[in-house]
RNA sequence: GGGCCCGUAGCUCAAUUGGACAGAGCAUCAGCCUUCUAAGCUGAGGGUUACGCGUUCGAUUCGCGUCGGGCCUGCCA
C-alpha cells in the first residue's frame, strides 16, 4: 500500500514540477504511519519537503497535489492537509476487511516473506569459549542473536546459525590446569591453588566426575591435556544444553584451530605481506591499519610466533566469505567493540567488501542483586549463570527481558526484582492475551458458534475492532523494518500493544453472542490477533501457550 | 588523553530512525468479576527529554561544547 500511494504521489508531484527527481531534494520524502490516529493512516511530508524549491507555502502545495491524485474511491475514505502541510490519507474500512482476511487466509505464515529472496546469511553470536557456563552478559547476545536470525528467516534469508570458539589458548591451558589441581585434591594431595586459576564450582564438579570415573590412576598425570579435553567436553556439553532451554540451536560449531591447521591463517600472513600491508619489526609481525585509515598498526604475530586474536579473526571472516556468505552479522558484546575495527580493515586489505559484514553490539548486562551491582568475571567465578537465571524465572521471561530492549541501552537486571515479580511480568501480558483467545474460541466451539461459513467482517464497524484490525494488519511490516534494523525490540513493542488492544476489545464487547453473524465475524477477528501473536512470539522465541 | 554506548516520569525502559500532543510496565491512589480467562480493564497523579549553542518548516532523534555513568584503548581473548 505503501509503495502504491508512493507512486501515485510521485506521479502526482511530476505533473507538477517537470524536473521532478526525488534524490535533489535536501529533506528525506516519507510515507508513513502517523503516531496518532486521528491523523490518518498513512501521512507523508512531501509538501513541506517540496516548499522551499517551489517558494509557496506547504499547505498550498499539499493541496495542489491531492487536487492531482488519481486515486481509487474504494480504499481511500478521505484525504486531507493538515498541521503544517501534512497529507493525511484515510483508508475505508473495506480496505481493512480485506487485510482482515487475508491474515485469517495466511495463518502462520502471515508477515512472512521473501523480501531477501534467499540471500545467503550467516549469524555469528554466542562465541563463548568453553572455559565455563554461560553467564548472564552471553544470554543477552545469545537471545538476540537468535531473533536476529529468526527475522532474517521470516524475510526470505538463508540463515546459518554459527558460533565461534577457541580451545586452544591460555584460557584453556589454564582451566586444564585448574581442573588437574582439583583432581589432584580429590585424590588426597595437598594443593595449592592459584587465585588466577578458575574459581569456579563448576571446576570441582569436572574434577569429581573424572576421580569417579578413573580413581587416582591419574594421580601421576603432569600434563593437564587430558584434563583440558575433559573440561571443555563436559562445559560445551553444558553449554549446548542452557542454549536448547533458551530453543537456541546452532548450525555450525566453528573451531579457531582449523584455521591453524589448514593453513588459513599463514595465508593470510602471506597476502598481506604480498600487498605491502605487514611487516616485521622488533621481532613481531605487524598489520599496516594506518594505510587503510586505521589509528595505528596492530601486531598480527607477537614476537613469540604467537598470533594475536586479530589475525584468526580476520582468518575466520576472511572464510566467511569464501564459504559464499553474502551477509555477514556478528553479535558481539561491548567489551568487544576496540576490536571489530581491525578485522574489517583487515578484510579490506584481503579485497573483501567489509560493508557486508554487519557488527550489531549490544551494551552490558549489569546484575542487581539486593540492591549492590555484581561485577562478572568466568574466572572468579562471582558471575550469575544463565542456566540459574532461567531456573529463577524461566526461559520464556529471560528471552523476552532481553528482547524488550533496545541492544544499545545498559540493561539493569534486577534479580531480586525478576524473581518477587516474575508474575508480574510482562511477558504474562502477551501470552495471557493469547490464552484468553485459545479459551474464546474452545467456549465458542462448545457453544456451536464457531467459523462455519466465511463471517460478514462489515458487522465490525466499532471503533475498538476497527483499531484492532489496524494494528493486526501491519504485522508484515514491523517484521520487515525490525529485520532490516535488527532490531528485534520493536517487534515486542508492537506485541504489547496488540495485546493491550485485544484486551480493551474483550472488555467492551462480547464474542460470543446470540447474535451469531456477528458472533463469528467477532470470532475471526480473534482468530486474526492470535495469528499474529502466535507468529509474533514465534519469531522471539517464546511460547504462546493455550491456557494460562 | 583517544574511541564507542548511554543520560527521557520515583524505578526499569520506549518513541515508527527528523514529524504533529514524548509513551508503556512497575510503584502510589480510586473504581470494575452471578455472562467468553481479573496474569485483565477504566481513571488519577507524575516530564524544562542532563545542560548550553547550532542546523531545520519541525529536534528526544542530527552537529559542536559542558557535566555525569558504562565499556574499550596490550606483543591478553
Amino acid at each position: 500500500m505503501k509503495e502504491f500511494l508512493k507512486n501515485k504521489i510521485i506521479t502526482a508531484a511530476k505533473s507538477l514540477i517537470h524536473d521532478f527527481d526525488e534524490s535533489s531534494f535536501p529533506y528525506k520524502i516519507v510515507i508513513e504511519k502517523p503516531r496518532i490516529p486521528d491523523h490518518g493512516d498513512l501521512t507523508t511530508n512531501i509538501a513541506m519537503v517540496l516548499a522551499k524549491k517551489f517558494g509557496k507555502p506547504p499547505r498550498t502545495i499539499a493541496e495542489d497535489l491531492i487536487s492531482k491524485l488519481e486515486i481509487d474511491k474504494t480504499y481511500f475514505k478521505k484525504i486531507e492537509v493538515a498541521g503544517a502541510g501534512f497529507i493525511n490519507f484515510f483508508f475505508t474500512q473495506k480496505y481493512f476487511y480485506e487485510r482482515l482476511k487475508e491474515i485469517i487466509s495466511s495463518g502462520d505464515k502471515f508477515g512472512s516473506s521473501n523480501i531477501a529472496k534467499g540471500l545467503k546469511t550467516q549469524v555469528e553470536f554466542v562465541s563463548a569459549n568453553p572455559t565455563g557456563p554461560l553467564t548472564v552478559g552471553h544470554g543477552r547476545g545469545a537471545v538476540l542473536g537468535d531473533t536476529i536470525a529468526n527475522l532474517l528467516e521470516w524475510t526470505g534469508h538463508n540463515v546459518t546459525r554459527e558460533y565461534y570458539f577457541n580451545n586452544a589458548g591460555r584460557q584453556m591451558r589454564v582451566l586444564g590446569d585448574s581442573v588437574r589441581l582439583r583432581y589432584l585434591e580429590l585424590t588426597g594431595e595437598p594443593i595449592d591453588f592459584p587465585e588466577d586459576y578458575y574459581q569456579g564450582d563448576y571446576i570441582k564438579d569436572i574434577a569429581q566426575h573424572i576421580f569417579e570415573e578413573y580413581g587416582d590412576s591419574l594421580k601421576n598425570q603432569t600434563d593437564s591435556e587430558f584434563f583440558k579435553q575433559q573440561a571443555e567436553k563436559e562445559i560445551f556439553d553444558d553449554i549446548k544444553r542452557t542454549l536448547k532451554r533458551l530453543d537456541i540451536e546452532f548450525d555450525v560449531f566453528f573451531n579457531e584451530k582449523s584455521l591453524y591447521d589448514d593453513g588459513s591463517v599463514q595465508d593470510v600472513v602471506n597476502i598481506l605481506k604480498s600487498k605491502n600491508l605487514a611487516y616485521e619489526k622488533d621481532g613481531a609481525t605487524w598489520f599496516k591499519a594506518t594505510a587503510l585509515g586505521g589509528e595505528a598498526d596492530k601486531v598480527i604475530i607477537k614476537s613469540t610466533g604467537e598470533p594475536t586474536y586479530r589475525l584468526p579473526d580476520i582468518a575466520y571472516h576472511r572464510n566467511k566469505f569464501q564459504r559464499g556468505f553474502e551477509l555477514i552479522i556478528d553479535i558481539l558484546g561491548a567489551d568487544h567493540i576496540a576490536t571489530y575495527p581491525d578485522v574489517l580493515a583487515g578484510l579490506k586489505a584481503l579485497g573483501y567488501d567489509e560493508k557486508k559484514v554487519k557488527v550489531l553490539i549490544h551494551q552490558f548486562v549489569t546484575i542487581l542483586q539486593n540492591g549492590e551491582i555484581v561485577k562478572m568475571s568466568t574466572r572468579k567465578a562471582n558471575f550469575i549463570t544463565l542456566d540459574e537465571l532461567i531456573d529463577e524465572v524461566g526461559a520464556d521471561v529471560v528471552r523476552y527481558f532481553f528482547l524488550m530492549r533496545s541492544m544499545d541501552s545498559h540493561l539493569n537486571f534486577d534479580l531480586n526484582l525478576a524473581k518477587n515479580q516474575s508474575e508480574e511480568n510482562p511477558v504474562y501480558y502477551l501470552q495471557y492475551a493469547h490464552a484468553r483467545i485459545a479459551s474464546i474460541i474452545r467456549y465458542a466451539e462448545s457453544e456451536g458458534a464457531a467459523l462455519k461459513h466465511v463471517p460478514n467482517f462489515e458487522l465490525l464497524d466499532k471503533p475498538e475492532e476497527i483499531q484492532l484490525i489496524k494494528q493486526l494488519e501491519q504485522f508484515p511490516d514491523i517484521v520487515e523494518s525490525c529485520a532490516q534494523s535488527y532490531q528485534p525490540h520493536l517487534l515486542a513493542e508492537y506485541l504489547h500493544d496488540v495485546a493491550g488492544i485485544f484486551h480493551k476489545f474483550y472488555h467492551l464487547y462480547r464474542v460470543v453472542s446470540d447474535d451469531k453473524s456477528l458472533s463469528s465475524a467477532r470470532i475471526a477477528l480473534c482468530i486474526a490477533t492470535k495469528t499474529i501473536l502466535k507468529n509474533g512470539l514465534r519469531i522471539l522465541g517464546i511460547t504462546a501457550p493455550e491456557k494460562m
